[in-house]
DNA sequence: ACGTTTGCGCTTTAGC
DNA sequence: GCTAAAGCGCAAACGT
C-alpha cells in the first residue's frame, strides 16, 4: 500500500536529474543560437576570428580589472586595513 | 550623405557582438541554474557525483558505451585486470 | 646605513616568489612532457581517452571503484537501467 | 615463436603508461615542493594569500599582453597583412 | 577539524 | 581529423 520510503527518494532522485537535463537542454539551445549568431555575421562578410577574439579580450580585460581590485583588497586585508567598497 | 558604409558596418559588428554577448550571458545564468540544483540535490542527501555519472550513462547511447567498456578492457589486461566486478 | 628591515623583508619575499614561479615553470614543464607520451602513443595507433581511463582506473582502489559503481547502479535503478554489461 | 603482435603492442601500451605514470609522480613531487616554499614563507611571517594572488596577478598580466598582441595579429590577418615577428 | 570556496587540470566540444 | 578554447569536476586552501 502506498510507497515505501526508497521509492520515494527514487522519484525525488528522478525529478532532480529531469531538472537538470532540461536545464542542459536549454544551455544547448543557447550555444546554438550563439553559433547561429557568428554565422549571421559571416554571412554579412565578417571575420568570425576576429570577433572570437575581440569578445575574448573584452572578458579577459574585465578578468584582470576585477582581479587587481582584488588584489589590493588583499594586501590592505594583510595590513589589517578593512576594505569595505 | 550621412553615414558612411564604414561606420554603418561598425554599428552593425557591434550589434553581432552585443548580441554574442547577452546569449553568453544567458548560457552562464543556465549552467548556475544547473550548479543549484545539484546544491540542492546535495542537500537532500543525494550523492552528486554518482548523479553526474548517471547522467552521463544516460545521455551515452549503448552502443558507445559498451564500445569504450571493451576498449578500456582491453588495456585493462595488459596490466592483468579484470573490470567485471 | 645599511639595509632597513622592511627592504630585507621585501627582498626574501621575492625570493619566495621567484622560486615559486620556477618551480611551477618546471611543473608546467612534466605537464607538457605528459602531454608528448599521449601524442607519441597517440602516433603510434593507442586510444588516448582509454590509456587516461586506464591510468585513472589503476589509481583507485578496489574498493573505492566498487562503491562508486555501486551507488552508480542504485541510481540508475530509478530509470530501470541496468549497468552489467 | 618469439611474441605475437598483440603481446608485443600489450608491452608497448605499459611503457607508455610506465612513463605517464613517472611524470605524474615528478610532477606530484613538484606540487608538494611548492606547498613547502608556500608553508616556509608563512612560518617567516608572509601571508600566503597576498603571495598567492601576487603570483596570480603577474600571470595573468602575462596572459593579457600575449593575448594583445595576438589579437593585434589577427586583425591584421583579417586585412591580409602579414603578421611576421 | 570541517565545511565552504576558489584555482587548477582535464574533458569535451567547436572551429578550421 | 586535428588543434585550440571553453566548461566542468575535483582537490587543495582558506576561514570558521
Amino acid at each position: 500500500m502506498g510507497e515505501v520510503g526508497g521509492n520515494a527518494a527514487q522519484e525525488q532522485l528522478k525529478l532532480f536529474i529531469s531538472r537538470i537535463q532540461n536545464l542542459e537542454g536549454e544551455k544547448k539551445g543557447i550555444a546554438d543560437d550563439i553559433r547561429d549568431v557568428y554565422a549571421e555575421a559571416k554571412a554579412n562578410g565578417y571575420d568570425t576570428k576576429a570577433m572570437r577574439a575581440t569578445i575574448r579580450e573584452l572578458k579577459l580585460s574585465t578578468q584582470v580589472r576585477q582581479e587587481q581590485k582584488a588584489l589590493l583588497n588583499t594586501y590592505l586585508a594583510a595590513f589589517g586595513i578593512s576594505d569595505d567598497d
